[in-house]
DNA sequence: GAGTATAGCCTTACGCTGTAAGATTGTCAA
DNA sequence: TTGACAATCTTACAGCGTAAGGCTATACTC
């Protein structure tokens, strides 16, 4: 019962907006409509409020961007301690590979130096901890780092951006490019369509983890360099 | 003299706009001032047109993107036959990479499935056909395609995303990153900045080639397998 | 409890975007 | 010369991010 309730017009308690559910309900938008559904008036709209007073909790929308972007790395396992460096850098590149695509759009805006949060800070420092704590030079970190996460990135962009998601995609996908150019133009091409990606139970992202072993056996190798 | 040419009015002779003006401006306009001031209207202007003219040659801005994205890969150089697989595929990846530095938009703009163009075919028969014709099985080669290509995308994509374009930036950057976040908060990160990125001469575009020959080795060692 | 400052939210408005619809005009074939 | 058609232009619209300023519920002071 608060002083107001005597009154005729009970004025509802105002939902406070706090920085926190603009971003959450920021990423639910992009992750169920993709992110080009997600402008301010729709956000506003999902927050039950009008689009000028999410600017008192984001400055503006890269701002927007950038923390949506911290909130998925929110989601990222960080290297234990406990396992052997392999196996921990493992886990947290198959666990980023999971977040990227499970955030299809997070790839794709980090574009156009997005300002790094708590949590990206700290995952990279995690990262590079667990190389120098096993035996890496600060110089074998770095070339062992870049190269991983290049790789989780690209593949992510790569696997993104196939025209097909599933297996019964492909075949149509696949199907119709090939019936569009003569097979005598594209042997290769071809080739890999009939005898690789149309065979049955074809998924590329299946492709991830075998790179991800081709790299960690080669960061190995990096292993007590300068 | 045309036969207008005795009238009052002598109408200028309408210079006709093709499809390849069209995307060879639009690429210009994205590379010298970024992929955001690229618009319908600034690319009309360029081209000393109205801004609807140019959707008589291609269909819609995505078609647009589609096509500039093909111009990129018309810059890759294909693997050359003349050499052996591995300086091939070397070659044509410092080519690529250069290709996608030198078109930053280009990346970023891949979102969204965008439609090969035969510039883009052609490139990935090529790179299929250098490892094929050389001892891949197609499975294999389907492994070293992707793990090859992730990382090109993911380190142009970095690289391209980094807050510092060059040494001097460097130092500002982390400066101030440094500054905002207490050492102790992530060591390593720490560590990182000051024994290698803020050391004289540190460029992380030479990071590429490092990375490239520790992956070249691995896919070296999928030769010969099933 | 009353008064007041302020943070949070809303209203209005502006210049920008891509592009649909249809008028107009230059060019080329007959 | 004429007619057809393809290329270009004009106008218009809905939606975008966000600047400026008004209103009000809440929280702090006395």
């Amino acid at each position: 019962m608060s002083i107001k309730s005597k009154t005729t017009k009970t004025t509802e308690p105002r939902i406070r907006l706090t920085r926190d559910t603009v971003l959450l309900t920021a990423v639910q938008i992009a992750d169920r409509e993709g992110i080009h559904a997600l402008t301010m008036r729709r956000l506003a709209v999902e927050l039950s409020v009008e689009a000028m007073s999410i600017y008192h909790h984001v400055a503006n929308k890269n701002d927007l961007k950038d923390g949506m972007i911290n909130l998925v790395f929110t989601e990222i396992v960080l290297p234990s301690r406990d396992d052997d460096w392999k196996t921990a850098l493992r886990c947290r590149s198959i666990s980023a590979h999971q977040a990227l695509i499970k955030h299809p759009w997070a790839v794709g805006i980090m574009e156009s130096g997005t300002v790094p949060g708590a949590a990206t800070m700290q995952h990279h420092n995690a990262v590079l901890g667990c190389l120098r704590e096993n035996g890496f030079s600060v110089l074998a970190t770095a070339h062992a780092y870049s190269v991983l996460d290049c790789y989780i990135y690209g593949f992510a962009l790569t696997q993104i951006n196939l025209p097909f998601k599933n297996a019964d995609d492909t075949a149509d996908v696949v199907g119709v490019m090939m019936a569009q150019m003569p097979s005598y133009e594209y042997p290769y091409l071809t080739e890999m369509a009939f005898h690789h990606v149309l065979q049955p139970g074809y998924a590329y992202a299946n492709e991830f983890e075998i790179g991800l072993e081709l790299i960690l056996e080669g960061i190995e190798r990096l292993r007590g360099t300068a």
